[in-house]
DNA sequence: AGTTGGATGGTCT
DNA sequence: GACCATCCAACTG
């Protein structure tokens, strides 16, 4: 599990830097609703807007590890994958890459399915559709759920936030990135803040 | 094992 | 016209 928090207009990292844009405007928008933007052209972040109505606060959801609905996320995977590569080469249906795509995806562990803002997006078929839905409206195309059993949270490790090298100081440096010790479920580098003393006889 | 380049499109200057 | 809250394949050593 890893998340980022962006915390509003102040923030120089946050999609709500420069005010209320059309593109953000569901971060300006009540908690508890997603805001959904796509990056690179190709991927879908997804997030979960957390403050009081016009505060444009958020967080990023980074990376998640499956508790139930495995098959579905890999299903996702592929389809995701497989439009995508239809987008780069002007290919048509070209059924031997889907077999490629299926047999890569298939063979990926469950704790990495999900290891990045794209691939969440990836995973749970997130499109700018969603973006500024209720998720924890009942009826809801994707909703948040409690979980089963609570985060200890002495396991939750704090660092620097990913890929905001423009936002400058302190914004780069603040601890706003959240993740859970030794869980292989984060983005990419995972032994930048690997807090035991051996990283390499976990593994 | 680490680095690099390519794909891709909405958004903002 | 540049810049991305990215990922992966194809390189190099």
């Amino acid at each position: 599990m890893e998340t980022e928090a962006y915390l509003g207009p102040e923030d120089r990292a946050s999609h709500a830097r420069s005010g209320r844009t059309a593109r953000n405007a569901a971060m300006f928008g009540p908690p508890g609703h997603a805001y959904v933007y796509r990056v690179y052209g190709m991927y879908t972040c997804l997030n979960v807007v957390c403050g009081p109505p016009g505060s444009a606060s958020a967080v990023l959801v980074r990376a998640v590890a499956p508790l139930e609905g495995e098959d579905g996320m890999r299903a996702a995977r592929v389809r995701h994958d497989l439009a995508a590569r239809r987008a780069t080469r002007h290919a048509d249906g070209d059924p031997a890459a889907r077999e490629r795509i299926a047999t890569r995806v298939a063979r990926l562990p469950a704790t990495v399915l999900a290891s990045g803002p794209g691939l969440v997006g990836a995973a749970f078929s997130v499109e700018t559709s969603l973006d500024g839905v209720d998720l924890c409206a009942a009826d809801a195309p994707l909703r948040l759920e409690e979980a089963p059993e609570p985060t200890d949270p002495a396991r939750i490790v704090e660092s620097a936030r990913i890929g905001i090298a423009y936002a400058g100081e302190p914004w780069t440096s603040r601890a706003l990135r959240f993740s859970l010790a030794a869980d292989p479920a984060v983005s990419g580098r995972p032994a930048r803040h690997a807090p035991g003393p051996s990283r390499s006889s976990a593994t």
